[in-house]
RNA sequence: CGGGGUGUGGCGAAGUUUGGUAUCGCGCUUGGUUCGGGACCAAGAGGCCUGGGGUUCGAAUCCCCACACUCCGACCA
């Protein structure tokens, strides 16, 4: 029975078991696969594409701000990763070893990459050596090893796939605005790209990334209200280029350490794009980065001239540059509709004998669901100015999600009321001291997220302590 | 790492309490009829019941041990 396969098919609601629908839909829109190592995913093609769109507009980006990429061994000795001791400190926990070479055991274990710092840092000492070596811009793709004790697709994975800068300046000025320029970079494909409104911000000592000084974020509110750090830039200053002993000479022939930075997105966007966009009909793809943007079907496609009017329609956008499809094979249109709706495809375009005679087709956008009669005279217009509404309403939708739950407040007891019935971002003023932030821990359950750049200058109060105090930070419950 | 849940054809489940050699739906294959919101008919194929030990004449079922997935916590860019 229909009745009976949809029941089979179906995910789970998504304000019902938001985890729940989560692993639902990443399963059932084939972006993933569990395979026998825990923790490691098969990403299948549908959730690969999904990445390289996301990388070849990043990689873009990174280009034209004179970037250039490069690929580091992904073993590190452990006297070197010890190098830097806070560094070491924060990754030893989750770094997994290589011990054995074949059947010989190794004179000194080898950690498979948890991030390359140090193998960059090893590598610039070789390079650097005059101020006209510097800045040095490079950027790295490649996936990294942390041993989680638990994950999830995307947001929690022992092997992730991500890029990372790592960047060499002159002077501390140079490499701050490194640091602001990528955080920018990143907000900006968010926004613009993936549709996902987010807070820039610096991360508290406590959250900072461990050995830089200091640490920007992105950070974006899911649909459960939830908070994801969509991307991350560090300041480094020049703590690193001492430990591993990285200097130039200056143009006054004064040797100086330079300073640095780093950067980085991972696939964990993917998970994000799914939290923020996702319906109970499946995944919601942002229309720039959507490996389908356009699906044509054919109705009644055996009907005289159908499949070729729907292959018409197919080249034609083809030819106008949209990422389009069309499915020919001999499922039913309704199963077609929902599968393309769980793959969060942006446009439908049906094409059957009726719309022949008018001259027309049928678009249906994913995000609302509305359909409309097009003109097939108007086309390429028309699907071109549809992906961009689709776009624009998706972010406005999660934009309004963020600001109707962030909510201000002044008090630890506020903060905990609201934590427990509402959930969502909370904003207040803070002291800067660190038993205040783990106090709001304990008692309202939330963890800083960020510092917005965007002060308001206003003076209040520690919602904790009480003191007076003129910084902006939110707060959430974090993945 | 702590607490719960679950492992049975590709997927979802029944069967486990009261041991007797595996059942159903979906999917898959072939043929036919359909086609504007997960179509229908018919005939087929497909299973070391997560793994390893044990008890027994006999284990999906009972016992022990692993492992995995999943949810909630803790941890964690």
């Amino acid at each position: 029975m229909g009745q009976d396969k949809r029941q089979v098919e179906a995910i789970t609601a998504r304000d019902v078991d938001f985890a729940q629908w989560f692993t639902d839909v990443v399963k059932k829109a084939e972006l993933i696969d569990y395979t026998s190592v825990k923790g490691m995913f098969v990403m299948r093609p549908y959730g690969y594409a999904i990445w390289e769109n996301m990388q070849a507009i990043l990689d873009g980006e990174f280009k034209k701000t004179g970037h250039e990429n490069v690929y580091l061994p992904m073993l590190i000795p452990e006297s070197l990763l010890q190098k830097e001791k806070d560094h070491v400190q924060g990754f030893a926990p989750e770094c997994a070893w290589v011990t054995m070479g074949g059947a010989e055991k190794l004179e000194e274990r080898l950690c498979i990459r948890p991030t390359s710092e140090t193998l960059f840092c090893e590598h610039y000492a070789n390079i650097i050596h005059s101020w006209r070596d510097l800045p040095k811009l490079y950027n790295q793709w490649c996936s990294v090893l942390r041993w989680e004790k638990t994950s999830r697709p995307f947001l929690r994975h022992r092997e992730f796939l991500w890029q990372e800068g790592h960047t060499m300046h002159a002077t501390a000025e140079e490499a701050i605005a490194e640091t602001e320029q990528m955080l920018n970079i990143y907000a900006d494909f968010c926004q613009n790209v993936l549709a996902m409104p987010v807070i820039r911000g610096r991360k508290t000592e406590k959250e900072k990334f461990a050995g830089a000084e200091a640490t920007y974020t992105i950070e974006c509110m899911m649909h459960d209200k939830k908070a994801l750090q969509g991307g991350t830039s560090h300041y480094f200053g020049d703590g690193f280029a001492r430990s591993f002993d990285i200097t130039f000479a200056d143009k006054n022939n004064q040797q100086a350490y330079p300073h640095q930075t780093s950067w980085g997105v991972s696939t964990r966007l993917i998970g994000g794009i799914i939290m923020t966009h996702g319906d109970d009909n499946g995944l919601v793809l942002p229309p720039r980065i959507a490996p389908i943007q356009v699906m044509v079907l054919p109705i009644a496609m055996h009907k005289p001239g159908v499949l070729e009017a729907a292959e018409a329609l197919r080249a034609r956008l083809a030819e106008a540059g949209f990422r389009v499809k069309l499915d020919a094979s001999e499922q039913s249109p309704g199963w077609k509709f929902a599968e393309y709706e769980m793959k969060g495809v942006p446009l439908r375009v049906e094409i059957g004998p009726k719309d022949m005679e008018k001259n027309q087709c049928v678009i249906a956008r994913r995000d609302n669901g509305e359909k409309t009669f097009v003109s097939l005279d108007t086309l390429e217009d028309t699907v071109r100015g549809l992906l961009d509404a689709v776009h624009d309403n998706m972010f406005a939708m999660a934009k309004k999600n963020l600001d109707d739950n962030t909510f201000a407040v002044n008090t630890l007891a506020e903060a905990k009321e609201i934590t427990n019935t509402k959930g969502g971002f909370l904003k207040t003023k803070w002291c800067g001291d660190l038993a205040c932030e783990l106090k709001m821990k304990e008692d309202a359950g939330v963890s800083s997220r960020c510092m917005p750049l965007e002060q308001s200058g206003t003076e209040g109060v520690c919602p904790v302590c009480g003191k007076k105090c003129t910084t902006d930070i939110y707060w959430g419950v974090a993945y």
